[in-house]
DNA sequence: GCCAACGTTGGC
DNA sequence: GCCAACGTTGGC
């Protein structure tokens, strides 16, 4: 593994590279992704206090994983549960998208930290999706392990940094919940 | 705390 | 349309 790898000049999910995470599914399809968040913030844990054990993922401000979001999820689909700036930072969880993208009202909400003037509710910029917990893991996937095992090289985790929705392939998905000892 | 790798903004 | 400055994420 380089120590130093490059990224495209262009963003991927700008040009089309990920077109599949977004192209039409075959009947039944489901489809996986990765969800950041920091455990001070929010945890798997408090994923799984809250009530239905279900949250709105809101307050995502970043075009990329804005548009995974709004068009790539699907309901049914899975995420993995990611606590980044962690020690360490690991997949710890599944989770269900539960709703499909819809605005993200505190984006309307002058009060809310994340409040965007620019986004208003009938011209939203901002989406987000309801997850469901779903199963944590018997052992944390941490960055590490994962940088460290050639059959997830190529995941957009490591590929694309700081974007806080990613997709990850069937393969990945199969593979990270062997590790992480639940069914996938 | 540092800083790489972005995305965004705004001057021109 | 270019690009420098700035802000953010998140690993280390």
């Amino acid at each position: 593994m380089p120590a130093k790898k490059k990224i495209p000049k262009s963003a991927p999910y700008e040009k089309g590279a990920w077109a599949h995470v977004f192209a039409p599914r075959s009947k039944g399809e489901r489809r996986y992704w990765l969800i950041k968040s920091e455990p001070d913030v929010f945890s798997y844990d408090d994923l799984v206090a809250a009530p239905r054990q279900t949250t709105c993922w809101d307050s995502v401000r970043n075009s990329g994983a804005r548009n995974f979001l709004r068009d790539g999820m699907k309901k049914g689909d899975r995420a993995f549960y990611y606590h980044s700036n962690a020690e360490p930072s690991a997949i710890v969880g599944v989770c269900e998208i539960v709703k499909e993208g819809y605005p993200d009202h505190t984006a309307f909400d002058a009060s809310h930290d994340y409040f965007d003037p620019d986004s208003d509710p009938s011209h939203p910029t901002w989406f987000m999706v309801d997850v469901k917990a779903v199963a944590k893991f018997k052992t944390p996937v941490t960055l590490p392990d994962i940088k460290a095992d050639p059959a997830l090289a190529n995941m957009a985790l490591i590929k694309v940094s700081r974007l806080s929705v990613v997709p990850v392939s069937a393969a990945e998905w199969a593979h990270i919940c062997a590790l992480g000892g639940v069914t996938p």
